[in-house]
DNA sequence: ATCCTCCGTGTAATCGATTCCACGAGAGGT
DNA sequence: ACCTCTCGTGGAATCGATTACACGGAGGAT
């Protein structure tokens, strides 16, 4: 591999006049730089990332832990975050936790090893030792989506509570009184918050949200299912199930087909989390869709200023309800005058 | 941050000592060795990957160049891929080029900058004179899926000929005559290949592929939409509509649609590339599953054989016909007797 | 007792960059 | 004519690891 040395003998000047000119530094005359320029191209030398992370101490190299790449919420999540981090500069190394804490710390120690300047992380859990040392040692970090309580770190999510009082009203709209929910791990800020929410609007409503109605799933397609069987099982099953991922609305999906019942004459689904397979799905499916994209640049937004030394910010952006007809259709006698 | 050195000072024995013990040299005292451990421990010490990277002239990192990610197909392959390789203890670099060129070059520009051991492609195009160069210069390269002819790099892809035949079979089973194919960018393999399959296929059967049933597309869903949408302004239209990716056979179902059309009573549709999704559609569709996570798999062991010195092989893996719904049911008459 | 090995350890070179500091040349002021 | 200042440049230290080499001491062989 081609090294600055080579570069500098072919041009006949020193490494440090070679890295003046790399580095676009003023003091070089027009014809060093034009000679180093010139070797430059002639041995296409490109310089060596590692080293140059070495000694300036940093990589430019952004960490995003996600708790599942296959989670269509997070590709584009993790897809908006490499864009946005593209166009300040800063690659992005992504780490996909399964929703497993494990995992979740491999990842974190393998990226601060690599020293990494930055951490994006939307936990798993409510938080391993390991990630709330490095919070404090320092490390510049941003959660995004969850986060965890009582660590000074910026948080960028949505904020799903007022798109959950409109699903609420759309399904007692319909007729819907029995409301049941597929809850995320209650270790995660969004498997507690969004069955809160739920709960509240419920109330709103004089429904209430008895034990036998709230399913605890993991955010994985299986959970939903087993979770929507149970539901089923019930001697007086529900009227509608609010999945509170997009693949545990999948399981569902599954669950009530398994069954041989139809969406939504026999139930009605819907889903935290819009994705574009949900428009095509039988039936379309009613989902809380989070501004995706927005969440993902913020969240670099925040993370690179808190780097680059200037006060970052919490973000909270607003969710919003997207109806489809997976929970049945509006009828003359209740539809809005 | 903790340096070798401050573990030295600590430990009382020299920078070099530390670094044996850390390296499970044999030549270490077991005091020594106790010593040192203790003072890792008490300093929290990880070593820096970057210094050790410049040092040893390995990151155990891979690159890995794919050309869209939010396409469910490509997210499967990133994360089985990440899963092998971290299992022989490499890290993975994603690049997702979203299908230009362009970008795709970035990628490889920044993944050797940063001094990757290997790196692991799935071209969007023809070749960038960039990743020729890289191959013939020695980088350590698997093509995965789509490749690029004429370079001596190894390749692991699933054939999905048979399938395609299968499927022609079928649909020829089920009395549908007038096919049409949307096909991907003839630059990359997997467009033309799935092209040449489906036309051979229906030369097998003595059907036609005329050029106006060919629709030009690029792996993408708007594409996919498009060329559907000429399929059926077209004074005859085609019986079935078989799409290149899965992407596609979404544009395409958005496309029938939006025409009041029904699947598959007013035209049928078929897809390459299989997804948890084509279960859930209205109807699901019959696809063509590629044998992903085996894909993912193979690429990192050829991809690391390459690195560690050893013969990497190339692997060709069967693709095979999932029938769903999305093409029409069997009816007596054509059913197998 | 002497010599040779081998083992554990430390010193220092090295990887490829960046950057501080010193130095010489030329410009400009007096 | 001399001093000073600026500018372009090179030498060398540095980042944090790994590793070749040297060295001293212990143990075994003769």
């Amino acid at each position: 591999m081609v090294s600055i040395k080579d570069v500098a003998a072919e041009a006949g000047v020193s490494v440090a006049t070679v890295s003046r000119v790399l580095n676009s530094h003023p003091s070089v005359s027009p014809d060093a730089r034009a000679r180093v320029l010139a070797a430059v191209e002639t041995l296409g030398y490109r310089p060596n990332a590692v080293a140059r992370s070495l000694r300036t101490d940093q990589t430019r190299t952004l960490g995003l832990v996600i708790s599942d790449v296959l989670n269509p919420y997070f590709t584009e999540l993790a897809r908006s975050v490499e864009e946005a981090a593209r166009a300040l500069g800063y690659s992005v190394i992504i780490g996909n936790a399964d929703e497993r804490p494990d995992l979740q710390d491999h990842h974190v120690r393998t990226l601060l090893d690599r020293r990494i300047d930055g951490l994006l992380v939307s936990p798993t859990d409510g938080g391993s030792p390991l990630m709330l040392e490095a919070a404090r040692a320092g490390t510049p970090m941003v959660f995004v989506d969850r986060w965890i309580a009582g660590v000074d770190v910026p948080v960028v999510r949505a904020d799903g509570r007022e798109a959950v009082r409109d699903l609420v009203r759309h399904l007692h709209g319909l007729g819907h009184r029995r409301l049941a929910i597929i809850a995320g791990p209650a270790a995660t800020t969004t498997g507690s918050e969004r069955v809160e929410a739920f709960r509240e609007a419920l109330r709103e409503h004089g429904l209430p949200l008895p034990e036998e109605l709230i399913g605890q799933g993991d955010f994985q397609a299986a959970s939903g299912r087993r979770v929507t069987e149970a539901f089923l099982a019930l001697p007086e099953p529900p009227d509608v199930v609010f999945a509170a991922d997009n693949l545990m609305a999948l399981g569902a999906l599954d669950a009530i087909r398994a069954r041989g019942l139809r969406v939504p004459q026999d139930i009605g689904l819907a889903a935290f989390d819009d994705i574009p397979w949900f428009v095509h799905t039988d039936p379309p499916i009613t989902a809380i869709a989070q501004p995706t994209g927005e969440l993902g640049r913020a969240a670099v937004r925040a993370l690179v200023d808190r780097i680059e030394g200037r006060p970052p910010e919490s973000v909270t952006l607003p969710a919003r309800l997207v109806v489809r007809r997976s929970c049945g259709e509006q009828s003359p006698e209740n539809s809005p005058a």
